[in-house]
DNA sequence: GTCTTGACTTGGAGCCACTCCAAGCCGGTA
DNA sequence: TACCGGCTTGGAGTGGCTCCAAGTCAAGAC
């Protein structure tokens, strides 16, 4: 599989995918004999795993820290399996945030519609 | 109000709000004898507004039109309207990605719990 | 055989939205 | 008078891409 084929499995662009193999988080990239990186899907879940936490407001030193974990193998799991707890509490909060905004916009797109009707009478 | 009073009652910090004057998107900011920066509380709203569509991902460029529009007063007030309700649908599409990783993470984690039952057995 | 096309390679510049820092001013307290 | 905290400004630095230039390589058209 080429760069362009993992990312649009994946969801990142191929430049972030060159961008984070540069930065660690991808080892053990392969090139094909006429120099380009090939992927396997085991390449492409973990993309994807990167993808959604990066798309969720992730850090990349986070990340990256994860991904050291994962080349440790089994000795890291307990961490990484923290780290994915603490994420899906972050998760949590980026919702109640959302649900703050939407709850901000739905007063002020209402005050708007007010101000349209009396102009409007 | 003060600057350091306005960052705590709107979430911003006080240099982003001073880089948001500096962008245009705080119009009218008075100062005292001593040069300082004095906020109204129609300006901590306006402050409140933008950090809740900043912090939910609008682009500056829009908050810059926004404000532009909330300047010419009631002339901008449908297209104002129509950011809002535009930024409202993007909320849904922000939910909908925090749920599929969640998703992510759930199956992620179970496959961690797993690992670790194996080997602690 | 060579020409073009297109996907890939690298290194580096540019961009967005802050965030931090240095240097300085002002008002109040010891 | 000396200091201190909070403000001022302009500018440098940061994170995470994103885009670009210049080059290589394989495949197909002529």
């Amino acid at each position: 599989m080429k760069i362009s084929e993992a990312a649009s499995a994946c969801g990142l662009s191929a430049d972030t995918i060159r961008f984070y193999e540069k930065s660690g988080m991808l080892p053990d990239v392969g090139r094909g004999p006429d120099g380009h990186r090939r992927f396997t899907p085991r390449h492409i879940d973990w993309l994807t795993l990167l993808y959604w936490l990066r798309e969720t407001g992730m850090p990349l030193r986070k990340m990256q820290h994860f991904t050291t974990l994962a080349k440790a193998g089994h000795d890291g799991i307990a961490e990484r399996r923290q780290i994915l707890l603490d994420h899906a509490q972050s998760l949590q909060d980026q919702r109640a945030a959302l649900e703050k905004c939407e709850s901000v916009l739905a007063v002020k797109i209402a005050s708007y519609d007010d101000l349209m009707r009396q102009s409007a009478s």
